[in-house]
DNA sequence: ATCTGATATCTGTATATCCGTATATATGGA
DNA sequence: TCCATATATACGGATATACAGATATCAGAT
């Protein structure tokens, strides 16, 4: 039930859930990304990418300059069920808008991870 | 969004998620129940049963001296995602002692709820 | 080796959360 | 009305968490 706990935890703050709606949505993209998406300072974004780690709810590899982050492949059934709860909810409104932003910073050229790191893995719902 | 960091943050603490497994086995149980299964004060009990209520995940009703709590009726997706969740995950080891405690004090004649509140309810799994 | 861009970590501060203890409120009975 | 039982809330201290800003690390290019 402790790992429970620190499950919930991960989940119970808004610049994570819309970190990890941004992952649901985009599949993988790096820390500067998200940065540009969610408007907050790179040290905020990272600090929160360490925990959504420490919970193993996300994971990482790096390419080249950049970290690629993207949802777990879930290990136990909280995880799954928690994920599952993510997706089914879709986010509310914040999240919406946090789609329009990374859909305009693809547009407009301002997306490393679509853009330069691996555009041909450009998320159907992403593509023009 | 601010409305499921709310419900995770009332998730986010072990004698939270304690009372939330009791009360998916129980159905409905009396504060002093609960005091005498998790082994907490009564002030933590209720405090902790406030935040519960202020998220939104449990009812209560007075029946003369008592209170009884239970799980709401879920309103909202998230609501039914989460509560789901945690029927599907059982609660683990800690959770599993308190069923065992709560089948004792039934057993020992110091349970209130099935004792002397509403022994006609006692649920199926705590019935002898 | 040095420089630059990307990401991670450290530090101090403000705020939130949890707990035990004490006190208040509510209900029913003598 | 007074008492006993059950539950809720208030207060103060300890710990945890979030943040901004500064600094450190890491990879690749020159």
């Amino acid at each position: 039930m402790k790992e429970t706990v620190k499950t919930f935890k991960a989940l119970s703050d808004e610049t994570r859930l819309r970190i990890l709606h941004l992952l649901i949505e985009a599949g993988e993209i790096c820390v500067c990304d998200m940065e540009t998406v969610l408007g907050c300072p790179q040290a905020k974004v990272s600090r929160h990418l360490t925990i959504l780690k420490n919970a193993g709810l996300v994971d990482d590899r790096r390419e080249g300059l950049w970290v690629l982050y993207s949802l777990v492949k879930p290990a136990d059934s909280t995880h799954a069920a928690v994920l599952k709860m993510l997706r089914e909810t879709g986010g509310g409104e914040l999240f919406s808008l946090d789609k329009k932003k990374l859909l305009q910073a693809i547009q407009q050229g301002r997306c490393k991870t679509f853009g330069v790191i691996k555009p041909e893995k450009i998320p159907q719902s992403m593509a023009r």
